[in-house]
DNA sequence: CGCTAATGTGACGATTTCGTGACACCCGGC
DNA sequence: GCCGGGTGTCACGAAATCGTCACATTAGCG
């Protein structure tokens, strides 16, 4: 799973890096922002996953930006939670209206934050088009997430998976290692090249002699996956 | 899938907007009535699949509408939603009492509402449709509210008979924590993903050796119920 | 036919994921 | 208040998976 991206919106930097570290050992990435003019700048070039606004901060408030990032249509899908004060209680009508998906008062516990955060994420992101793929015999059903040769249940790993799905949706095209890292393995992660290799290696084991002539190397490039010879 | 009917019932009509527009985005029916009295007709003559209830009203309240309701055995099964403002968190427990299936405090988000409302439609037993459902000698009965193995009746606590239910009726499908947490918890709790592991095990201990195989664990990704492999 | 670079392959330790038992907590019933 | 079932969380170990290496094999070239 990529890690999603959190963008904190607070005008106290000491607040700020509490709630920052907090997220980064729940394994998010952590962006930071102190006034409403900054964190839409951010919004708007870092594409962030989610958006922890304070309500009070001095010129634009939390709140106006919330209602400005749902008025438009490039960022009214940005999760937003508030975060106020105990004696901003009242306020909370106007910073749901205002499109929060989710409001916590201060103070609040870092575990209190993640598993709500986590919440929101969770409804937030939609579930992805799935449609099963049949090649030559071969299936990879993304719904119940399985693969089969001509009927029989084939044990793939979850790497193996992902490529051999990315394969059958991307046939006839030769790859390099290094855009099947990005590809399957999600852009930033520091893994070696040939490494996949190993997983190629995997998946044509698994795949079997009937099916293992899909996936063919080019020499100097990287791999491809064909019916053609 | 028809279109959901929902009865809103308040007494103010600003609120009653809000929701109404809420809900007609997100494609339901929208009914409203602004008393009690209105609210019991309605529900009698154009049978809503589930109700919204603000706690205070003039006249009867909301708390007592529900109580009505429940009380009849052809409106009982009717899903019920309590809206009430922050202070009166203390009523929690009468309103649940009352036959509430859910709770919200004002002031809430549309986004939240649709999503609870969801969650209750979804666990609500939508009156009639309701089916026994027996899978490879397991059978699940929602009426009696039983499960059994081969006649043999199984002792499975309500969270377990929720997901047993959830799985048995959405076979073959790979499910993820965090969708299982949506579906069988309902979209609102901020609960650890590795709980859903403990109930997992939970019930597969009580579906004992000779069922436990139908739920499946599908590795790095969650979990599903089949017959096959 | 040798040589070299690229790829295939098996093994291995590190890491991740999952299963499992224990435990603390809440809440309703007694 | 005490008890007991139900629930969520944690800690630990088992198992699967991952990334990397060392070495074998192959393709392409002169």
């Amino acid at each position: 799973m990529t890690a999603k991206t959190v963008l904190i919106v607070d005008d106290e930097a000491s607040i700020r890096e509490m709630i920052a570290v907090a997220l980064e050992m729940a394994d998010y990435r952590v962006l930071e922002a102190d006034n409403a003019q900054a964190a839409h700048a951010m919004v708007v070039d870092d594409q962030p996953d989610l958006l922890l606004l304070d309500w009070m901060m001095p010129g634009t408030s939390g709140i106006e930006l919330a209602r400005r990032l749902k008025r438009d249509t490039a960022t009214a899908e940005l999760p937003i939670i508030l975060l106020t004060a105990k004696s901003e209680e009242d306020n909370k009508i106007q910073g749901l209206e205002a499109g929060a998906d989710d409001y916590i008062t201060k103070p609040f516990s870092p575990r209190e934050l993640v598993a709500r955060l986590k919440a929101v994420l969770r409804r937030a992101t939609p579930t992805g088009v799935e449609e099963t793929v049949e090649i030559d015999g071969l299936r990879l059903d993304p719904v119940s997430h399985r693969v089969s040769a001509n009927g029989e249940a084939l044990d793939v790993g979850p790497t193996e998976y992902r490529l051999l799905q990315f394969f059958m949706t991307h046939q006839e095209r030769a790859y390099t290692r290094s855009q099947l890292l990005d590809q399957v393995w999600g852009g930033n992660v520091y893994v070696e090249e040939r490494t996949v290799d190993v997983h190629i290696r995997r998946l044509r084991k698994a795949l079997g002699d009937d099916h293992q002539h899909l996936i063919q190397t080019v020499r100097g490039t990287g791999y491809r996956f064909s019916t053609k010879e």
